[in-house]
DNA sequence: GCCGTTTTCGGCCCGACTGTTTTCAGTCG
């Protein structure tokens, strides 16, 4: 695991207590850019210190890099003991709860003492906030609402999850007549792995009409807002959406302005304001005169700009390759002729190889790789040699058999021992089309640990794909702590490839670390894992990621027919 | 604290909504 994460999350507290203690009105906001910038780093911030370059992170200088070093080294910073000091709260933990930020944990600090999430409850609770300045009866409600919300850890959820939903309301909105235009925007529109809350952006002859459907639309627990343009509520599962309405000849600015991400819609701004050109949601005024914003194409070309895909709207190089014409043409769904790792009823999947295989069918692929776990994986039910070799045969009568177009690839998710071996014999190895190696055991092992058991597996001269190489599940369990410049190095040498898993909660590579590996000329595999047959449709979750990671379909081998992809992955 | 086609100082996105107000501060995205 890298320390980004920690790293953000002491930037965080910095500035939130810079912030609650109000000396500084723009301190806080650096800090907070900084926070953005770390947390979303492709690279080990660790890597970045030793090399000395912190300040080549855009928002970070001479002070965020000083406190970044110093955390790193000691594992303290100075200027956050005293602020804790000076002002001691849980101030990352109390700014979590929606509609508290640093100002009411300043007053509650001040006039109850109140430090935590434990301690505002029980004053919320003995209705002791209502009176404070500023706070009434419904701003106690709210509190204590939003304390329930972070109890049940729903700050964030899955994209999966959230497209889901968004399906759902947009599905029920759309029934409404007087709704001209649907996006949903924000960062689910930039495929985010996570999302904070759902935004959804319409054009309606009657506005009013549409916020009174909108807060009564199936799942809503609760509504934290509605007015003429703006309406928010909480579904039962905890996702906060926003519905906003729009004027017709503002849909793409406001569409741009929603999606984000912030830094680079500042980072848009700041060219227009340069351009003597003003942007706000209702579109780019010169003067009073509008000069864009029907769509966004308009805006972007206006500004100079090709349009960016939302996937790489993040402030981290996109507006640059914009200027020049450069952006990448990104993969898209269509390019993918076949999945490389799937699992059947063999060991631990759902359906059985017939099943998977008219479902893969159904979905046009060219090829199709059935690739079940390995004996070590006993829980999984994993193959030992002489089961795997009858699969072998049995995939040869299936081709044979003819029932289905597509070709069916031999492969297995063999499992990497403790010292690097592999559970499979190398003359069984050798009988595969695909072999995808993967880590599912030891995983606290330490980082060099880790890096020589991956590096020796892949030195194995059967070895096609490392599969889920961080081995992360999002939100449950980190990655592993593991070298991934030196896996990408030695995948280089010997011509492995590198998967991204497109499991929901796996996505793994990630998007910064699918640039650095395209960057070193890796190729990737875009995967499902599917363990049943609903699964094989999780291939989207896996092309919004690669998007991400800003790859093209000549990096992606399942985007190559049979013949290219047989040649690619040759050792 | 960061940054630079407004470059070593002086700005820093900005509008909607709510609650508690009587004109606005706080939060959010």
């Amino acid at each position: 695991m890298t320390k980004n994460a920690e790293v953000a999350r002491v930037l965080k507290e910095i500035g939130l207590l810079l912030e609650i203690e109000g000396k500084d009105k723009f301190k806080p906001l650096a800090y907070y850019r900084g926070v953005r910038s770390i947390a979303s780093l492709g690279e080990d911030v660790e890597t970045i210190a030793k090399r000395d370059a912190l300040t080549d992170i855009p928002g970070i200088g001479k002070g965020l890099s000083e406190v970044i070093k110093q955390y790193l080294e000691t594992g303290e910073v100075e200027l956050l003991t005293e602020l804790r000091t000076r002002v001691p709260v849980k101030a990352l933990e109390l700014d979590s709860i929606p509609g508290v930020g640093p100002k009411t944990i300043k007053l509650v600090y001040d006039k109850l003492g109140v430090t935590d999430l434990e301690s505002l409850e029980r004053t919320a609770n003995e209705g002791k906030l209502s009176g404070l300045p500023g706070l009434g009866e419904k701003t106690q409600i709210q509190i204590i609402e939003g304390i329930k919300v972070v109890r049940a850890g729903l700050e964030r959820t899955l994209l999966a999850d959230a497209m889901l939903a968004a399906e759902g309301i947009e599905n029920a909105l759309r029934k409404l007549k007087v709704i001209k235009k649907l996006e949903i925007a924000g960062s689910t529109r930039r495929r985010r792995e996570t999302i904070g809350d759902l935004d959804i952006l319409v054009v309606a002859t009657d506005p009013e009409a549409v916020m009174a459907a909108f807060v009564k639309s199936d799942g809503v627990s609760s509504i934290q807002a509605q007015g003429p343009t703006k309406s928010s509520v909480r579904l039962g599962s905890g996702l906060q959406v926003d519905l906003r309405v729009l004027p017709d000849d503002s849909f793409g600015a406001g569409l741009q302005y929603f999606t984000g991400s912030v830094d680079h819609n500042v980072r848009i701004r700041s060219i227009a304001q340069k351009m003597g050109l003003r942007l706000n949601e209702y579109g780019l005024f010169k003067g009073e005169k509008k000069v864009a914003g029907e769509d966004e194409e308009g805006i972007y070309k206006t500004l100079g700009l090709q349009w960016v895909p939302p996937e790489l709207r993040e402030d981290k190089g996109e507006i640059e390759a914009a200027q020049r014409g450069e952006l990448p043409a990104l993969l898209s769904k269509d390019d993918i002729r076949g999945d490389l790792h799937s699992h059947t009823d063999q060991s631990d999947g759902k359906n059985t190889i017939e099943e998977m295989l008219d479902a893969a069918q159904a979905l046009n692929y060219e090829y199709y790789c059935v690739s079940d776990h390995t004996q070590s994986l006993t829980i999984a039910n994993g193959m030992d040699e002489s089961r795997l070799l009858k699969r072998i045969e049995e995939i040869d009568e299936l081709n044979a058999s003819g029932r289905w177009k597509m070709r069916i690839l031999k492969g297995a998710e063999v499992d990497i021992l403790a010292d690097g071996g592999l559970d499979i014999e190398d003359c069984v190895l050798s009988q595969l089309d695909v072999v995808t190696v993967s880590i599912h055991s030891r995983m606290k092992d330490t980082k060099g640990t880790m890096t020589e058991r991956v590096c020796r597996a892949l030195e194995n001269s059967h070895v096609h794909i490392l599969g889920h190489p961080t081995g992360r599940l999002i939100g449950k369990r980190s990655e592993f702590e593991i070298d991934l410049e030196r896996v990408f190095e030695t995948a280089q040498k010997h011509h492995v490839v590198m998967e991204l898993n497109a499991y929901p909660q796996r996505l793994d590579l990630n998007a910064g670390n699918l640039r650095a590996a395209i960057k070193m000329g890796l190729k990737i595999a875009v995967n499902t894992d599917a363990h049943r047959i609903s699964e094989l449709e999780n291939m989207q979750f896996g092309v919004f990621q690669a998007r991400r990671g800003w790859l093209t379909s000549n990096d992606v081998i399942n985007t190559y027919h049979l013949k290219e992809l047989m040649k690619a992955i040759k050792k």
